[in-house]
DNA sequence: GCTCTTTTTTTCGAGCCTCGAAAAAATACT
DNA sequence: AGTATTTTTTCGAGGCTCGAAAAAAAGAGC
């Protein structure tokens, strides 16, 4: 049960709202932030200089538009980007990178390096992302602040508490706890989260007015991937990262799925499917272990181009899609849809298909219509998502409460 | 964006704390809702005594169980049963009923009547209602207190706002303005509710044990409902009531659904596909209008008895919940499940079908055991669920707030 | 250049709220 | 009857937000 509220607790949240007003809007009046957050002129003035004197926020004189209005002008709050440091990991097929990310968003040091993701033992995937983090850190200096987060996002499976990958496509391996070894090695709390979640906390951010409450981002690349916001929340399982869209059933029995089973979207939809369809002709031949993004892009020429396998194949995805969006329509209704990855390329291929299925389906009624997005490169997405994770976690569990978590804290010991 | 957290909301929010802890544990102490809200006993007490002077709640003195203990005994707290009034109506096909019942939740005067709600305008069915609600609220006259909310459980699609019900197999209009029509009647909030969604509330009312943070209940009757609870939160759709899991694609362009559609879920697994398997063997035979019970239960027997179209239809019924139960299970993991209505009771012979299905999907992965639960009649289900509903809305939006709303009024006027 | 107006930001006292400690109340034990 | 024990209330302290007023920082007008 849902605990009462102190009084401490008071000052916290309004904290969290005052940083979170200066996070979303980049340079806002205290005026405007009384305006948003609804708290008075009187309570964000203290609060806010609260923070600038713990250098969360910083005044920003340098780059005022100036706008000559009549009086006292407005002076802008920022955050301080020499507040904190952090530290986003995006580990996926056969690529590893990294990057050293000040409080504001800014990258301070970036590394990308191919592995062979697939061959790897557990530990070293592990190892290679410490000694990735390591050396970065350690190429900052004393230049950065403190590292207070570090945020890995993987392509696969993790546990609700965003410490372990369960399963990903990328390696053999299971349970693998990189938030535990990271941990461990740099005593700074670490997550690992599915990408296709940070790819939808990237949308919140990138485009507000689009993809604000409730919206779906589906990943089209060799595996098919989710992140769901509902209500403003992301939507995520009660044991895993859940929103495993791919592996919702299209076709019980049918085709054969990466994962072993039967029927998956992902077995119709996926790179792989595609390819195995308009290549082989037979759903049940063994999914390829990776395809690159131009044999794709060929297909989708060649579908484009004349009527044939190609085009079946896509029709095939298409379908599959499409009935799947339908039956999670029918849970909580049609929402805004970003396409993203290679497949997105593609996607005006399927696009047809995808509707005439949805049209069949429960979500086709409210849905007069259901818009589509695409966005073909995913890795900037995940990255960006990554990074805001590990900002936000700063903001409401570091920066809002302040002291009276160090009070707290000092209590306790 | 949420708004700042003011002084005020402090007092509402643990006004509501306790009055929740009131109404949950029955008849705690103060000491007791200390313990479990977390807030000290100086906030308890100042705060149940002033519900106490508003009349809310009461002091249990009569029948106390008087446990010997040393120290000065504890002294319960309770719901004070004039506090408040509410309504609840049922609508289902062909069948209204309704009761008046007291803010402790027990029922003052209550009334059923058979109506062929298939045949009746649209304004008839409202106009019934409100016949049925004004009989009962005066035939309770004095004695009961104001009535201060009316919520409608009834069969079908609501919108999000609860106001209106979209539709309904029940009768052929759609978006019958309820709400509207009886708040003009009677001047008290009215809400519309889908009655899967009440039976899920009322379930974290039998057996909080079970069905707490996340869980399932089915509806298995003529059409299949879903009520689903997610996080602790009633999961409803952004636009409707959401969770129209009956309405799940099974397979694409398969058997013909009373909605009208092809391959839903309930094309296999309602009584009406059931049936129309067992007796006609034709997967696209309109569906019948209504079915009684005892042809369920016979063909349940029949299925039990011996092999043949019966057991079949059940498999067929089976497999379709199954693999529907598993594309849910990908999207938010595995949950405890309640089958409630006339279907549960065949739902043995449905299980081993329902069981091997999800075995063939991502669900049947983490599921060691999915525990299945099942309860043959909803209608006292229901019934509770819109009970609580209307009594949880009373609780948070007219107790809570206290004198602290009749301020913000009388500010505002 | 000086004063007036306008807008933003800070300051200050009032009013609530929660908390901890101590007191009061109510009962069982001896 | 007195003591121990547990629950509940009382009371002063400390925080927090708010509204009003003051202070600050500009442009506008003469």
């Amino acid at each position: 049960m849902s605990v009462g509220i102190r009084h401490d607790d008071l000052r916290k949240r309004n904290r969290a709202m005052v940083i979170s007003a200066v996070r979303r809007a980049g340079q806002p009046s205290r005026t405007e932030i009384a305006a948003t957050t609804g708290l008075s002129h009187s309570t964000i003035s203290t609060i806010s200089s609260d923070l600038i004197a713990e250098g969360i926020l910083a005044e920003s004189k340098g780059s005022e538009p100036a706008l000559l209005k009549r009086g006292r002008p407005q002076v802008g709050l920022a955050l301080d980007p020499g507040a904190a440091t952090i530290v986003a990991v995006v580990l996926s097929l056969n690529s590893l990178s990294a990057a050293v990310i000040d409080y504001a968003g800014n990258t301070i040091v970036a590394e990308t390096r191919r592995l062979v993701t697939q061959r790897m033992q557990a530990e070293a995937l592990v190892e290679e992302c410490i000694g990735m983090v390591r050396r970065l850190t350690e190429r900052c200096g004393e230049a950065a602040g403190t590292v207070l987060r570090i945020a890995v996002a993987v392509q696969g499976v993790t546990d609700s508490g965003s410490r372990k990958l369960l399963w990903s496509p990328i390696t053999p391996h299971d349970d693998i706890p990189f938030a535990d070894r990271l941990e461990q090695e740099f005593g700074v709390p670490v997550t690992v989260e599915n990408d296709c979640n940070m790819i939808a906390e990237a949308l919140r951010w990138r485009d507000p007015s689009r993809y604000r409450d409730d919206f779906i981002a589906i990943l089209l690349s060799h595996g098919i991937g989710m992140g769901l916001v509902v209500k403003g929340e992301l939507f995520t399982g009660t044991q895993s990262s859940g929103a495993e869209f791919g592996h919702m059933i299209h076709r019980p029995d049918g085709a054969l799925c990466r994962c072993g089973r039967r029927g998956c979207i992902e077995a119709y939809a996926g790179n792989y499917a595609i390819w195995r369809n308009a290549r082989l002709g037979d759903e049940n031949a063994e999914p390829l272990a990776d395809l690159s993004d131009e044999d794709i892009i060929a297909l989708a020429d060649a579908a484009r181009d004349h009527d044939g396998p190609e085009r079946e194949a896509f029709r095939k995805a298409g379908e599959a899609i499409g009935f799947g969006l339908g039956s999670m329509f029918a849970l909580f209704d049609p929402a805004p849809l970003a396409f993203v990855g290679v497949g997105a390329t593609a996607f005006d291929v399927m696009e047809p298909y995808v509707r005439s299925a949805i049209a069949k389906t429960a979500g086709g009624t409210h849905s007069r219509a259901i818009s589509f997005d695409t966005m073909p490169n995913e890795v900037p997405l995940i990255r960006e998502g990554c990074m805001m994770r590990a900002l936000l976690y700063v903001d409401d569990e570091i920066f809002a409460p302040g002291t009276a978590l160090r009070r707290a804290q000092a209590g306790v010991a």
